[in-house]
DNA sequence: GTCTATGCAAAGAGTTTGCAGATGT
DNA sequence: ACATCTGCAAACTCTTTGCATAGAC
């Protein structure tokens, strides 16, 4: 098994999507991290995303149009996307809650429910303040 | 406006979602309707996939890991990603549950929420019994 | 006849990968 | 020293698009 050796360039990248809650996108993470490394990689940024998201330490978002998103808060959550904005906000509920969508959908499956993974739609609190 | 003219190959496309249970990828789907028409081309086959989905007589499913896939089953379902062999079974739920899930994500949410994409995760039928 | 759909091939977006050299342990 | 990580660029996958022609109405 490969040993983790440490990277300024994947300290970076980690912190900043600890750090912030935009969800962003590799690009984005990319744009971000070339300030403070100018000459990093769009590949290094895609090989670190996705080597915190395999150890665990970040949550790959998959959107069903273009690039997938990043967020750095690994406790279990959902994600909202505005039909209006197209930002992504979270969506906390209780552990007890999101069992319990695992149990309903069990109730109704000839086979087991692991887990699963949910992109909800609407409105976001901004969005419902100012209509457009 | 521009009005829609029947043609056969949307035809061919329609019949085989509607027909299988398979959710066939763009690219599966492209590679049985080539046995009646062996010159479709797979940008044909994309255009009308989308053309059928944004009619709403076919339902693009977005998957995570490599292309959507495509149920001719447009009553609200969920799909079941078996990690044990990969493949996609369905999960019918009541429109009451359905709802309810997304009730359950608005009292947890600032804003409103219109509806949900949901993926489970899980073993089917088939892999339960026979697991290898 | 007119307008849409097709086939083809090229382009596009997002992501991964091979390699030589830099960096961490 | 040795293995891993980086930057760069090329390759790859999935999907869309421009254009001339074929087909529907």
């Amino acid at each position: 098994m490969a040993t983790l050796k440490y990277s300024r360039q994947r300290a970076s990248i980690k912190e900043y999507l600890m750090q912030t809650h935009e969800h962003p996108t590799a690009d984005t993470v990319y744009l971000h991290v070339k300030k403070e490394f100018p000459h990093i990689s769009l590949g290094t940024v895609y090989r670190n995303l996705n080597l915190l998201a395999d150890m665990g330490e970040a949550v790959k978002i998959p959107t069903p149009d273009g690039g997938d998103r990043f967020d750095g808060d690994t406790h279990p959550h959902y994600h909202v996307i505005c039909t209006s904005c197209g930002g992504v906000s979270d969506l906390m509920m209780d552990k007890e809650h999101i069992r319990s969508i695992n149990e309903l959908a069990e109730a109704n499956f000839d086979g087991t429910i692991e887990h699963h993974n949910t992109l909800f739609y609407g409105t976001c609190a901004k969005c419902c303040r100012n209509p457009h």
